[in-house]
DNA sequence: AAATTAACTTGCAATATGCAAGTGATTATT
DNA sequence: AATAATCACTTGCATATTGCAAGTTAATTT
């Protein structure tokens, strides 16, 4: 339902539109940096989503194919979350904002190893990055 | 007040905090792509932003420091509110966005334009940009 | 067979958003 | 000099979204 109203036609505003909010990132950077792939995983997430906010938030990025649901190979009780292309195309932007994050605050040692590497070859990370998640 | 809550230390997390909803990045874009920088000018946008809402985001930007306000040179019944350094720093973030908006929506031909001058060389666009910002 | 796990859903209180109208300080017009 | 318009907000209130706790259903483990 959230994917239909579009409030202009600008890059920025129609982004928003669809993940402009205060969880949605959390749980692309879950399935990207993380390996987090189920509901049970992101809820376990340090920030402390709400379990109906996440569900509301995986039918969003579902809607919008940013995300996908597939059969978890475990469990069928288990539903396993995957980015798609489009989810995966939001990595510069990710990297991006943790380049401006490691600017003005103090961040996590892991983390600040891994914007080590973005910064000796940003281009080279990315895809290196890309590849592995399109291997999963 | 909005500028204390921090979720967790997660550099993701952490930006959202500050500028993660629907309408503060559009008007980081105004100061930043489209020569707004009054009260006036951010109510005029495409999105139609409500009077409260806009006074509210100003405020928090400026408690973070992304924005400053500044006497107006034509008038004291004007504010002119300008990007700090850290907002500056938001131009790389901004960028990306419109480069996944450009892969996925179908946008104005003045925004296509500017983004073609950013594939050609990305870093030469942000530093040119990052110049004409600081200058006014 | 019973308990646990996984992925949600529901109800409700608290918060945030959106709209319309109003305020007070300049500034422009008559 | 008085009046009207502009500018940057604020206020009140209805609606929408969020957050919390508890409940549901299906699958899995014990």
């Amino acid at each position: 339902m959230d994917s239909i109203k579009k409030r202009s036609d600008c890059p920025i505003s129609c982004s928003l539109d669809i993940w402009g909010d205060k969880w949605s990132l959390l749980i692309i950077r879950d399935l990207m940096f993380k390996k987090k792939c189920t509901y049970g995983d992101f809820l376990k997430s340090a920030e402390k989503i709400a379990t109906n906010i996440l569900a509301s938030r995986l039918q969003t990025l579902e809607e919008n194919k940013l995300i996908e649901k597939l059969d978890h190979p475990d469990s069928k009780a288990k539903v396993l979350y995957k980015l798609t292309q489009k989810g995966i195309d939001l990595l510069p932007i990710m990297i991006e904002i943790d380049l401006w994050a490691d600017k003005y605050f103090s961040l996590p040692e892991d983390i600040k190893a891994m914007l080590k590497e973005v910064k000796k070859d940003k281009a080279k990370f990315i895809k290196s990055w890309i590849k592995e998640l399109k291997k999963a």
